[in-house]
DNA sequence: CCCTGATGCAACCGTGGGGTTGCACAGGAG
DNA sequence: CTCCTGTGCAACCCCACGGTTGCATCAGGG
């Protein structure tokens, strides 16, 4: 299958979100926190995170007056493991493709 | 290792461009065979070629006047790879998360 | 040689998305 | 009760990016 949602890919495709993600992946993380580590506002943390719920990248618990967030792994191996798949399938085609080049 | 491989996500992101790469994943074609194929001028699929060929996606080979793109799988597998992986420590710490959560 | 079709280059356009600021509201800590 | 701090919502800004059009160029085929 060729069909990994673009969703997805959307959602790391940006730096910062990628760092945020990386983030709590280490370790859990309040919106407030996570601005205070990076150098952007925490409304723009925010908007990252609703990105990353939205691809199902990240599990949200409210504690307390705070909110935090915890990246999760399960989409990401799962993309993962489809590009890896894909990938292996287009190499064989590329195999090809550079023998006729150098054949003639 | 959780290295910032948002380049190539970038280079995935977009759905167009992903279709672009699926298809000569499949087989091997010109821009302006696959701007004939694809609702999208020749220009922009050049565009999105020299995106995923700075990415490292594509292969391109002159073919007397024609250039012929085919996908590169290997990068794909790779960045597929490291995507299971990171994913795998996530659920680790989720877990932990998780299990706080419903024990108090 | 001449016509056709593929590529290359450049200017231009519109939208989306990342980022910000401002403000109102809620819930602990003292 | 009263601060302090974390959240939520909304309006707004700006630039990168996907896409287009136009034109010049180059390589094969008849």
């Amino acid at each position: 299958m060729s069909a990994p949602p673009d969703a997805a890919f959307a959602a790391l495709a940006d730096g910062t979100r990628w760092k945020v993600l990386v983030r709590i992946g280490r370790e859990p993380a309040s919106a407030s926190a996570l601005a205070r580590e990076l150098p952007v506002s925490r409304q723009a943390i925010v908007k990252h995170l609703e990105v990353l719920a939205a691809a199902g990248l990240v599990f949200s618990q409210r504690r307390g007056r705070e909110v935090v967030h915890v990246a999760v792994g399960e989409r990401l191996s799962a993309l993962g493991r489809d590009l890896d798949r894909i990938g292996q399938g287009w190499d064989d085609r590329l195999a090809v493709l550079k023998e006729a080049a150098e054949g003639g």
